[in-house]
DNA sequence: AGATATTTGTTCGTATGTATC
DNA sequence: GGATACATACGAACAAATATC
């Protein structure tokens, strides 16, 4: 249960938790709509506190990579439409 | 967001902003038993650490000022009944 | 309708580490 | 060394929204 990952010392948990899920919302572990891990499954995969799961998905909440319902989860944002990717 | 306070540097912030808290329950900012700042707000408000704002409403709880309650906040005393004020 | 479980939001309590004065 | 101040991190408790039974 859970990774068990070596933090390292230089860099705050919350941060290191962060760009995990990050890197599988980019790597597509994650798809658009879809939710992602619960502030209680980020415990314990990660081996962390409720406050320091809640300050990861704060922080990915604020830079738009996720929104959130309370009572409900996280889910990953929509690709941005704003943006003329697509013509 | 915030007043902007220019510390002094011949005190402790804990102390100045346990000042500005206590003036305000003197002069009926804060009336009795209704909520006064948490300590999330005392951050934001006078840009402050977490335990900066800890510091200062542990003081004026020793003081009896407030009381406190986890997970509710703190609150203004009651007027003091010990007094012989009113006959 | 009511009870329960899940999930997030928010609050305080505490400890540790670092840096500065 | 002690006091101040910051950030991090864990724990605990209360609250509200949602979903399910």
């Amino acid at each position: 249960m859970g990774i068990v990952i070596d933090f390292r010392e230089d860099q705050p948990r919350w941060q290191q938790v962060a760009q995990v899920i990050r890197e599988r919302i980019t790597a597509g572990t994650y798809r658009p709509a879809s939710r992602v891990p619960s502030e209680n499954d980020l415990m314990q995969e990660f081996g962390i506190a409720r406050m320091t799961a809640h300050k990861v998905m704060r922080a990915l909440r604020e830079e738009g990579a996720i929104y959130t319902v309370r009572g409900m989860g996280s889910f990953v944002s929509p690709p941005d439409t704003t943006a003329p990717s697509e013509a």
